[in-house]
DNA sequence: TAGGCTGCCCAAAACGTTTTGGGTCCGTCA
DNA sequence: TGACGGACCCAAAACGTTTTGGGCAGCCTA
């Protein structure tokens, strides 16, 4: 019953071929359906493989077909080491909305670090690879191309010459609007935006549509982002406790929208009565927990799966137009009496 | 520049020979440092293979080493899809762990259904596999028993037959108390247990170890848990709207928290006057959130990394004791006025 | 000068499949 | 009756590496 002493020894088709007294060609036939054979004879075949417990092994299929299987998926401007950034939450979702999608289409997803020069990028073996918020002069697009490997990026690739690399982009223009039409709305006059330090496409959109959208309605722009090693607390404070304080905030991630709320508390600030607070967030807390925050969501895990299939998609050969995923906004009380 | 027309024909070590006039095996030897060879000679292979831009193929490299590098991850009782369950964050928080670590050792990691007659299990070759939370009679378990894959586990198997399998385990006993004593030493007198409906290892140790504490401090065990299909909302409600209210409670997971949270917050309990409240939790939410809740995290980040690690070392033959990973309280004014 | 050792290199086997390009038998049709 | 075609099966090539088991000089030792 237990395995046999000495090699364990996979059992491999050539097992099955002599079992079945048929050769390797025929076995390998039978069980993939694929040339003309006797059903009495794949039906023998089959009932000898599964006696045996013979699995295909997929790394020598690999070599023959040329595929894994496999798509790797990689965060740009993180090689130090992945998910250690301040969006963390954002990839989180990101990545469990990827690998979910992949599994659907019977795909399997590593995620590699950011820095294609680590020894994984030479061990694993991927069909195709999703790069997270390409970077400037993206070490991970060229080294992509040059291999020609298949890329799908999550936001537009910044340097020029990707044009034809498969996107998929958030609704940001539908979606910042309807957050300051929100804020707006619930009584907003002053509206700010705490912006982030980096400078990859959904900051530099943020920053654009609030502007646009500041000039549309004719109040002026006031943009806060922490400096350079700056705490995001600071920033917030510098905000909600200056003598022109705004009557409404809008934070471009988590980080800022928790710093928003903490300074808010400490200031014994109402809200959403001196203040009206609202914040991009990938997390569940504020709808969860009930936290008076509303939410901007650009559905991180959607994304993700949107991701995957696009990438499975051009795999296939299969070019379709790049997916736009809409924003969700959730509002609570911190602007409205809900 | 631009790819040549026709085949793009992958280089291969093959070119890397004939550019160099030496044999396939030199110049195998002279990057992998194996054989004796020239330096002179050495440098002249990593030169052109360097200009030429080869690449060794990972999957051809497999074929013969019979290894991938690659870990896999499944969840025992999520047949349906990874990630879908109750316990959401904590699998989420222990994947990105266990991926940060796998990662630092030069491994990848994927995720795999939990069913292993899923065609991905087929497609994806595994040197190894992390099963968390096995299940009575467990497919997975039973499956890599048969094929002689090496296997850890997060959480005792159930089953009988499996005490040489690794396992990384929590220090519930520790953590169970500390939490237990905090509730009790921030005035908690009835302390009542919210659980789950699921049979796993965490919840019949947690219960059990309550029972005991209960024995100890000579209080009587109150254990609630949601019934088959019901709202944890109920379940909480159910708890904090009676007659014997409980002074303490703490649940299980994040789900169970909100749960009280929000029913403490509809009854108008004070926090902590009235009711003290705590939970298991793998969020960051209540910390970073500010929200007035005691947490008992399991780090299950660390648990994943640690889970990894084991299963990396096991795969070299290297054997070790199981880790036992300790829990951390993070008090908030849910308890004590802080 | 024979024998042995060392430093360098190579041809071929091996890994476990899929795919290619037939081969053989048997019945059918002209 | 011979050619043709279909149904079924097979040997060998191919995939791109690593590993095995030497081979061949040149030098040192006895």
């Amino acid at each position: 019953m237990a395995a046999k002493r000495g090699k364990p020894k996979r059992i491999g088709i050539r097992d099955v071929a002599e079992a079945t007294g048929l050769s390797i060609t025929t076995v390998s036939h039978a069980l993939s359906g694929k040339g003309q054979i006797a059903p009495d004879t794949r039906d023998r075949v089959r009932a000898a493989a599964e006696r045996l417990g013979y699995r295909p092994d997929p790394v020598a299929r690999g070599l023959v077909s040329g595929r894994t299987g496999i798509l790797g998926l990689a965060v740009s401007h993180m090689a130090e080491g992945p998910w250690e950034g301040t969006y963390r939450p954002y990839y989180a979702a990101f990545s469990a909305g990827a690998t979910m999608a992949a599994i659907e289409r019977d795909y399997a997803l590593v995620v590699l670090p950011g820095d294609p020069a680590s020894g994984l990028w030479s061990r694993v073996p991927v069909d195709g690879l999703i790069i997270v918020d390409p970077v400037r002069e993206d070490p991970l697009l060229l080294d992509c191309a040059r291999r020609g490997l298949p890329v799908v990026t999550d936001g537009r690739p910044i340097d020029p010459g990707y044009d034809t690399v498969p996107t998929v982009e958030s609704d940001l223009a539908t979606g910042m609007r309807a957050i300051l039409d929100h804020l707006w709305d619930s009584g907003g006059r002053s509206i700010a935006l705490l912006s982030g330090a980096e400078a990859d496409s959904y900051t530099m959109d943020c920053e654009d549509l609030y502007r646009r959208w500041c000039a549309e309605r004719g109040t002026t722009a006031r943009i806060e982002a922490p400096a350079r090693d700056e705490e995001p607390a600071a920033a917030a404070r510098r905000l909600l406790d200056s003598p022109t304080r705004p009557d409404a905030v809008h934070g471009l991630n988590e980080t800022y929208g928790q710093a928003l709320l903490v300074a808010a508390r400490r200031l014994t600030l109402d809200i959403p009565g001196d203040v009206r607070l609202s914040v991009m967030s990938e997390t569940a807390a504020p709808k969860d927990w009930d936290i008076p925050l509303t939410v901007l969501s650009l559905d991180a895990k959607r994304i993700g799966a949107e991701a995957a299939s696009l990438l499975i998609d051009t795999l296939a050969g299969t070019s379709r137009r790049n997916p736009v995923v809409p924003c969700t906004v959730v509002p609570r009380d911190s602007t409205f009496a809900g």
